[in-house]
DNA sequence: TATGAATGAGCGTTCATTCAT
DNA sequence: GATGAATGAACGCTCATTCAT
């Protein structure tokens, strides 16, 4: 068993960090340096510049997200509605009291288009999450509208972990995850983001519905 | 009547557009200077730095999207059905086609709380956005539940603006201001942001209520 | 009259002697900046980078010696021989006792291909170079021929130069340019770069031309 | 018989080769490692530096010159004529199609003076070049005119091999060495860089000349 | 012997800011 | 009020060199 924890990942994990927190241009490769004990130049012993630093970043968190988040998803011996919720619950863990909101939320708004190897790695990050998402609603909802509901919970949630970069409160973040629980309530189905764009017949009464 | 656009107000145009495009690190004091057509130099005649410029292009994005969008709740003389509307419209009109974000939600990310006088600004921009909302809200749903689901509604817009950067799709957002409506819906009841995760005992009961 | 030589020349005056002496890549910016009284950073406020710091150094010599030293070779009313010699002297009088070698050999070797903007230069140079020989050279030995002892005279003078580094020696360079007065010597006839490599057949009888 | 070569002499195979077509200065020893297969620290282990590097090269191409092609001028069963001939035939092969110069004289112009190691290799270079023509050329021109003729013969394959990396054209050297060659031919006469200014009948026969 | 990690100085460049004109 | 020159710190990056393994 190698010593867990290569230089090259230490310098990943203190960048993953700097950047979720200060942002791609606000954050030097100095300053990631130092967060790992290295000095500027040896950082390149490890990477190519910058933006293969983020680039490995990037999909460090995918991978992570994948595997810690995403995957709750796929086991099929769960039932979709607890599948469901573990996967609001992890979500709602991750992001809750963590300053600095979402890598993948900041790039995609920081350097938006502007260099395609992070786009790709951000886009390749909410399909995941979609298609997580995707799997445990469409029992219910079929393929189609259960797309549209998780793009809708990936929102809200994306934007609540903005709001808490203002609010400081995770109160918003938390109904997201819980209206997004609710989708596969019980007898349910309508709830929170469910509900808009479907015909009112083919809801099941919403009032009768406890929490 | 307002007097000619002077200097000062371009250099704010200029500079609230690319930051909005490109961010606030990522925009150089020569980038806004040439994009109003002076010279770097020239812009410290009106401002004092960089993050002066900002506060002021942070200042004039609350007062417009106040007089041109948070506004519109405003009118006691329009029910609120039809004032949420206009609001919805005008936010999904701003930012559908738009390339490059929300200023604010960008320099709520990425400079976080770093900068006070940013900060401030921003929560000043949600705070109008949710007073708007819980505005036409209230009637039905309670002062309390008004501003949740009022948060709630503009994470989710949040959140769509954002996925748009990366997807360029501009439904995840339709969706969302279509659900926003349908809070005060006819008959309604339910409606995307509403319903799930609400004790049932503190919400108004909202199928009693008439728009 | 303006005040002779802008910083902007001056900075063009030091990178050409730096250059010259020290190579391109052996240059700093902060060396030429420093040999002008500048900071480094100073010197982008007139030259948008190292290249085209070199660029307008190469230029500038193409200039100097087009209006300095070739342009002797242009005057219609001096004989062909005076104004060759005139060429020649010029020629030997600016790189005799100089230390460093001449930019545009130095740079041709050093730089190479690698840079188009400084290759084209380079070649403009020695173009002109050979045009003023051609010109004084042609009314006795024909265009064609004319040109071949152009490019010979040219490169035993480059050749030259370049011993100098080694040896310190002005003789090499004396001699050379000498022999290229001798082309149009008196009875003159032939000599130095002239004779070898055509037959004799088809050379003109060179004793028997007029100047 | 030569033992195989071994890793230092791949060293300064890629050396010669990069230093030849880079220049000194753009030439790293990563680049020199990599260029033979070797690591970059790997290269410490036979040379104390870069310096030392570009020493061992320089001597390497003294030694193969010597040995490859001023040797070729020191044969007494062959006569002056011949054994300048084939020394101004290997002059031509080694140089004329050759990308990116010759080692000695790009070093020679762009480090100059400042390493005395390097400036020491390039002169004992060019007094070799100089021995050898010398040698052939001395039984016609007697010792000390045969000595100005090999430095003006150096100087113009030297110049016309740095024209070649602007030009690409090959004739200016090809045309250097025939009339070297010719210096010797049969009743001789003319002779490109012989004679200067002298034509062959108003020129005391060369061979009876002192200097 | 060979490696690869690390260093630290320096490079070309950018940029917010100042200031004399 | 506007300019353009100048600054100096910082940035991303390169590189010759060292050294433990």
């Amino acid at each position: 068993m190698p010593t867990r924890k290569t230089d090259r990942d230490a310098v990943i994990d203190a960048a993953l960090e700097l950047f979720r927190t200060r942002g791609y241009h606000h954050t030097s490769v100095a300053e990631i340096a130092a967060a790992c004990g290295l000095l500027k130049g040896s950082v390149y012993h490890y990477f190519a510049g910058k933006q293969e630093i983020a680039a490995a970043a990037l999909d460090r968190a995918v991978t992570d997200s994948r595997e810690k988040i995403f995957g709750l998803a796929n086991d099929p011996a769960v039932p979709p509605a607890a599948r469901l919720r573990s996967l609001a619950d992890a979500v709602e863990r991750y992001f809750a009291g963590r300053e600095g909101g979402c890598l993948m939320g900041s790039l995609a708004l920081e350097v938006g288009d502007s260099i395609p190897e992070f786009r790709e790695r951000v886009q390749r990050y909410f399909d995941d999450w979609k298609a997580a998402l995707t799997a445990v609603l469409e029992g219910r909802y079929g393929a189609a509208r259960a797309g549209e509901l998780a793009e809708d919970a990936i929102a809200r949630a994306q934007g609540a972990i903005l709001l808490m970069e203002v609010t400081k409160d995770p109160a918003v973040l938390q109904r997201a995850c819980r209206d997004t629980v609710a989708l596969l309530d019980g007898v349910s189905k309508t709830g929170a983001l469910a509900a808009a764009g479907t015909a009112a017949k083919d809801r099941p009464e919403p009032w009768k519905q406890a929490s």
